[in-house]
DNA sequence: CTGCCCTTATGACAAATGTCAGAAGCGGAC
DNA sequence: GTCCGCTTCTGACATTTGTCATAAGGGCAG
């Protein structure tokens, strides 16, 4: 009895490519590709494959939330993550989210089939790099609304914008974003924003 | 006599994953393949392929960088720039730069092979979803300086340092970013940025 | 040669932002 | 029950930005 495999990626190139590979080993079979998260979601329920393996970048979902649904409507399935840009917020969520291994893309295919065969077994696997990143990272020293607030103004938005999309005066956005830049230690909140993103706290 | 390529791409997965492809097809040989900008720099010279495929994000320098170097080291090999985001910006730098092809990893593996017999053939490609997002983003109205300005103001530096980084007075600097502000319709300089940037600005 | 645009600069003003002190309500911890 | 931290607000102030007018020098096109 092989082991199913479904592919989830929006890279037509890296996605057949991969699914040549795979087919190669001799218990793995690709039973299912996607180029969508959505697409991903609808894949799996009608083909309900042993192992999903999915990248973190894809239009209509991201990869986390595909795992999300995943795990609520399909328990059975493990679910891999495989990415190019991992950053330790990413991570920590996709752990959060019942993820069984978070692995870059620069491993070789070999490599990832050997992951695949774990995981189904019931295994757990983390990138170290990724993983020390994470560590490294820390946790977030801002409060929940503070995060939001820097969350808004992640694309330039003025104050008063901010403090009307969060439904809170001027003055407390300004004090937010103040106390957050100050925790993070940047000169101001745009810096604290790239700095925020970088670290995975936002 | 078969064609020969290099692929670079620093994704382990995906370099492994296509050169198996690729050996699909009788006419096609991968002579070398490289993880990094320098690195398939080296490769090409050393193997001289007939077709260079570069990934467009590399560590070290990026797929431009490369095919730069190469238009003037090795002018007999083709290159074709591949990438899964392509802005504007890269492609008009990599057209200029002598780059035969432009393609979204979002080909398949199949249409790969052809670009590549039909960029060794003399022909040029572009993928029309990335040529109409170029022309449509049009022309930078920002002068060189306020383009070069701008990028300094990326990381939400302060004007005091930027001026020092651009050795121009803090007065010169608030007036380049508030010219450059306007002429891109956004309200302050780091909205500007970002906009630029999706607009291959910068 | 005369415009015109780019570069660089100043000074001045208005507006936005950052910082601080203080205060009130609320919920959880001890 | 009291204390502490989070949330929310106001007001005041200093600093930073954004905007504008103005100007001088350089280069290129007509």
């Amino acid at each position: 009895m092989s082991l199913r495999v479904l592919l989830a990626d929006d890279e037509h190139l890296i996605r057949g490519a991969l699914a040549a590979l795979l087919a190669l080993e001799d218990d793995l079979v690709v039973v299912a590709e996607a180029a969508t998260g959505p697409e991903a979601l609808a894949m799996a329920l009608a083909h309900r494959p042993d192992v999903a393996v999915l990248d973190l970048q894809m239009p209509g979902a991201d990869g986390v939330s595909v795992a999300t649904s995943l795990r609520d409507e399909l328990p059975g399935c493990r679910v891999m993550i495989v990415t190019s840009h991992g950053r330790p917020g990413h991570l920590k969520r996709a752990l959060a989210m019942g993820v069984r291994a978070f692995v870059p893309k620069t491993v070789s295919a070999q490599r990832l089939a050997e992951l695949i065969r774990s995981v189904h077994a019931g295994n757990r696997y983390v990138d170290p790099e990724l993983a020390a990143d994470a560590i490294s990272a820390g946790d977030s020293p801002l409060t929940e609304r503070e995060a939001e607030v820097l969350e808004l103004a992640a694309d330039g938005a003025p104050v008063a914008e901010i403090a009307e999309r969060a439904s809170l005066s001027q003055g407390t956005v300004r004090n937010y974003l103040s106390s957050a830049a100050i925790k993070i230690g940047a000169e101001n909140r745009h810096a604290a924003v790239r700095l925020a993103r970088e670290r995975g706290w936002v």
